[in-house]
DNA sequence: ATATTTATTTAGACAAGACTAAAAATTATT
DNA sequence: AATAATTTTTAGTCTTGTCTAAATAAATAT
């Protein structure tokens, strides 16, 4: 059973290597968990030994199925009980992360099946983040950064790609949440950005914020 | 803030004092954690140096105000985890030591407030044990030991003073649980132990059971 | 192709916590 | 009161996970 540390890396590492499961470099690795590069290369030779990810010297790490499978788990768990922080305690949306950041290190496969359970096992996060079942599959969604969104054409945001509370209370301050419906009123080459429409009223939005609004069109 | 090891030992020697605030031993302290005297006496210094305990060489140690606080706080986080596991996810009342035993050091005070309040401020776990409140004050009872209720006697079972599922299931099978009414049928000087019934059922009981159930004369 | 910059790894140190074995203090026994 | 038994502490080692500084490999620029 991995350490808490341990798991730490593994999360980090699934992370950063995305859908397409690409090779993650020890800088990224470091940055993520804001650490130092010589911490990350002890901790993925340790990692490497237990088999839990690829590693070869200089070129960056990827997860084996069995560190794969661990990662998925802890993001399961994470995902459940940010889902009980807000439905159940009335956190809101930018004040569970650091909690559920503590929860997912919790060991009881009985307890994540009752708490899912509990929960009327959610597909989705409270930000719209895909909760993996207890094999380990995502629910598959047909969504897209905002920022990819062709112009005239209308969304509704399923999702959002950053837990940083202040991104987040940022957004509430757009009056953007899930489930909120916007339209793409104009694309403006220069810097990317682009207005958008949300409830009758024109909103201005930066291409770093678009691109971590996840919408599926309508 | 104290580590989780530290907030273990605080735990423990808060367990180990009682009420009447004793002096607490290395070994005991050992026994209590499952550990050597030599760790204990290295963590009591330290513990010691940050004025959470008092401590004198060869002198056993006790909680400062500091310590007393937050091993309350622990063991009412403990406690109310129990009552969540119990009462939402359904656990079994010899079920959640464990569990809890993690839980209890997730650090967020917002989220214990909330957890209390979504949980209806408990007085009491599942097990009986009084929740101290936000300031550490402990609902005050009237209860004894099953062991010193007088010949003939009724009570009520308002607590169990031991975690060891074995207990937990063998006070099952005796259909004992909190709110069970008994009373006493016999004395046996012999070996203490006693006789009692149960819902008109007749039950021998011996001392070493006696003394962890709790219960008020009714 | 060589020089420079950047990324990564190694070497060595440190803190937290635990352990074993040995020493010292305390308590119990005679 | 002196010896024996027990308890507690110390000394030294180990593991985990981190760090800094130095060395090495890889990538980039000239």
């Amino acid at each position: 059973m991995p350490s808490q540390a341990e798991e730490n890396y593994l999360k980090a590492i699934f992370k950063l290597s995305g859908k397409e499961k690409c090779s993650v470099s020890t800088n990224a690795i470091a940055e993520e968990l804001q650490t130092k590069a010589s911490s990350v290369s002890d901790m993925v030779k340790k990692l490497s030994e237990k088999d839990l990810i690829n590693y070869i010297k200089y070129q960056g790490v990827s997860l084996t199925k069995a560190g794969l499978s661990f990662a998925v788990h802890i993001v399961r768990k994470h995902r459940l009980w940010e889902v009980f922080l807000v439905n159940h305690l009335n956190f809101k949306w930018d004040e569970v992360h650091d909690i559920a950041e503590q929860l997912e290190h919790i060991k009881s496969p009985e307890l994540v099946a009752r708490l899912d359970a509990f929960l009327e096992h959610p597909n989705y996060d409270p930000h719209g983040d895909p909760i993996p079942n207890e094999k380990g599959e995502f629910p598959k969604s047909t969504a897209i950064p905002l920022s990819e969104l062709a112009l005239s054409s209308k969304g509704k945001v399923v999702a959002v790609e950053m837990d940083e509370p202040s991104f987040l209370k940022y957004l509430d301050k757009l009056n953007i949440s899930i489930g909120t419906q916007l339209a793409v009123l104009e694309l403006n080459d220069f810097d990317n950005s682009i207005d958008i429409k949300i409830d009758n009223v024109q909103r201005h939005i930066s291409l770093d914020v678009a691109k971590n609004i996840l919408v599926c069109v309508v």
